[in-house]
RNA sequence: GGCCUCAUAGUUCAAGGGAUAGAAUAGAAGUUUCCUAAACUUUAGAUCCAGGUUCGAGUCCUGGUGAGGCCA
């Protein structure tokens, strides 16, 4: 039993032993730090139960506490706040129980249904940028807590891999190619592709100048150039199997996928499974027809088929086309459908997709309800903001667009100037540098914009971002290449296993402030990491290993630790600097960052 | 036009209806015979506006203003 659950149960006996009353819940909160104690009771909720004075009632309980509890040193009293002092005990037999769990503060066995996490979900006629950078760490982020909060995750990605967009590029490349390939340009697959698209437009754009400037009214021009109506008429090929337009599709889009797997492994991120819109994209319209005889849905006179969603606030939607051809709802119908045939353990799933897309996902959410799927009720849309630039929106029409594999080499360059600045590493390879700019410039990065609460909108200035001070990730990988400095010269003291000395520590002296801070931050742990779990919020992860990093620096600084004489005092301590380390690298972890041994 | 999201120190971010709204950065002042000064300590500085709910509102509700998005 934890020191809240403890107190809980005792401070609701407190009431019924003095007041002769129930209370329904006691509400904890860690006590602020300019006030004496460890955790405040909050009295003002339970004058709903008991009447009388906030501050009087704090004093009975905390008299009762102090009397009844052992845990419970001292307690005080300020307005309706009971601020209570746990025993300095109660926290090394806390540091004790942890101290030789690997994964402390992680859930080891699976409970409940299992969620499958969708990122990333890329077009493959374009090389993936800066709005993928967010929306692939916070998938990958998201997925990691909720394997490490006890949930089984599939982690996956739909590839939009056919269509008009991809059609353009075919198209470029078969009319200014000359065969080039990936291995004839030495230019990865993705950007192979993505150029052709550009091509593509370049060539579209002269031509509705052209055609503009024949005197015809520019929407018309836009819907009747030449190479427009030739992608569309590659599409209808490829939509009825023409074998040569399927060869060259799938010929370059295993260009794309070989670039895109390589970002994705720079990257450090993965997926467990993979869904093509090429074999998902005609999913779904079965289900209207089931949807249609259950009443959920309705047709109109000109056969289109729709949904009222009038009674909850929304409008209209439709779902299937006059013609009988599917719209991106009815796609996404079929595609939620199908993956929880393919993987029946599923209970759950979270769409990583930007807010532009809010509404569709709340009309999806609704429609599945509607047909009454039971994982229906555990679909989570993870929303997350632009990523803006100083000069705007990107555009990539404008080339404005920050590319994912250039921003990375960017970084790490970053990491490197300012290493090689500070010069600290020279007693080091070069491939060995090499891999630490990696870590600290991917690692400032992935910090950079998880740190952020994922539906606010981020300014992202790709000169200021790599900053190695503050609330970065570099400061904490900096700090965690410290603790790993201090064991590797305490490596005798680190293996050390008899814990009765630390159970003597108590009788010794008590514990130093900054130990007890150190160790009230780690506690927090477990229950962040729940409670990350429950938001799909990989912020609150970064914060909290950020609080810590800086409860560390401030134990460091105003603590010996090799040079403590009291040979136990000085083995806690260490022990102390291993645990805040491995849980630096747990939260890190989950963040899908790396940290270094040393910097 | 209808709907959705956001608004907090100069700047970038925190704050689970709770105490005197926290950090970082930029500014000012200090700390290295000791384990990594990429650190630490001190200092000044903020809830868009107007109402409401509550013992208590940055947080919830209503109406504005501003920024962005979605739908025709």
């Amino acid at each position: 039993m934890n020191i809240k659950e403890l107190l809980e149960k005792s401070v609701k006996e407190a009431v019924t032993s003095i007041f002769q009353k129930d209370l329904p819940a006691v509400e904890f909160q860690p006590t602020r730090k300019d006030f004496e104690g460890d955790i405040t009771v909050v009295v003002f909720p339970m004058l709903r139960v008991l009447k009388g004075n906030p501050a009087q009632i704090g004093t009975q309980l905390g008299e009762y506490l102090q009397e009844e509890v052992p845990e419970v040193a001292n307690f005080n009293v300020v307005k309706g706040f009971l601020n209570l002092s746990i025993a300095d005990s109660y926290y090394v037999d806390f540091f004790m129980s942890i101290l030789d769990k690997t994964d402390y503060g992680f859930v080891d066995q699976e409970t409940g249904d299992a969620v499958m996490v969708e990122y990333s979900s890329p077009n493959t006629n374009k090389p993936l940028h800066l709005g993928h950078v967010r929306n692939i760490l916070l998938g990958y982020s998201v997925a990691q807590i909720l394997k490490a909060a006890g949930k089984k995750v599939y982690k996956t990605q739909i590839i939009n891999d056919r269509g008009i967009h991809i059609c353009k590029s075919m198209l470029a490349w078969q009319r200014f190619g000359n065969g080039e390939t990936p291995e004839t340009t030495g230019l990865k697959g993705d950007k192979l592709v993505g150029n052709y698209y550009v091509k593509f437009n370049e060539l579209y754009g002269a031509e509705v100048q052209d055609l503009v400037s024949g005197g015809m009214d520019k929407k018309r021009a836009e819907k009747e150039a030449p190479s427009l109506l030739e992608a569309q008429e590659m599409l209808r090929k490829w939509e009825s199997g023409d074998t040569k337009v399927v060869a060259l599709w799938r010929k370059m889009n295993a260009w794309v996928y070989a670039g895109f797997d390589t970002t994705y492994q720079n990257m450090g991120v993965d997926f467990d499974t993979l869904y093509h819109e090429s074999d998902t994209y005609l999913l779904g319209k079965d289900v209207v027809e089931d949807g249609l005889q259950k009443g959920v849905f309705h047709r109109k006179e000109d056969g289109s088929v729709w949904i009222d969603l009038t009674d909850e606030g929304l409008d209209e939607k439709i779902v299937l086309r006059a013609d009988g051809t599917a719209v991106y709802m009815t796609q996404d119908i079929g595609t939620a459908i199908q993956r929880v045939t393919d993987y029946p353990d599923i209970g759950g799933m979270v769409y990583t997709v930007g807010n532009e897309q809010d509404y569709h996902f709340k009309v999806l959410f609704l429609i599945l309800k509607k047909l009454g799927f039971s994982w229906a009720e555990n679909l989570y849309h993870l929303s997350y903001g632009m990523v803006d630039l100083p000069s705007g929106k990107m555009k990539s029409r404008e080339g404005t667009v920050v590319d994912a594999d250039d921003l990375m080499d960017e970084m790490t360059r970053t990491a490197e100037t300012i290493s090689k600045e500070l010069g600290k590493l020279d007693e080091y390879t070069e491939s060995e540098k090499q891999a630490l700019y990696k870590i600290i410039g991917l690692g400032a990065l992935k910090y950079y914009i998880l740190k952020v609460d994922p539906k606010k909108r981020i300014l992202f200035n790709p000169g200021e971002s790599v900053d190695f001070q503050g609330n970065t990730g570099p400061f904490i990988q900096y700090t965690y290449a410290r603790i790993e400095s201090i064991l590797r010269k305490a490596k005798d003291l680190v293996g050390f296993q008899n814990l009765q000395g630390f159970q003597n520590l108590v009788g010794l002296a008590d514990l130093h402030p900054k130990e007890k801070e150190l160790i009230k931050q780690i506690q927090l742990f477990p229950e962040t990491l729940q409670w990350a779990a429950e938001n799909y919020s990989p912020a609150l992860i970064a914060n909290y290993v950020y609080d810590l990093v800086k409860e560390f620096n401030s134990f460091y600084q105003q603590v010996t630790i090799l040079g403590e004489p009291d040979e136990d005092r000085k083995r806690f301590r260490v022990r102390l600097c291993q645990k805040v380390g491995e849980v630096i690298r747990s939260g890190f972890g989950l963040l899908g960052i790396q940290v270094p041994e040393r910097m």
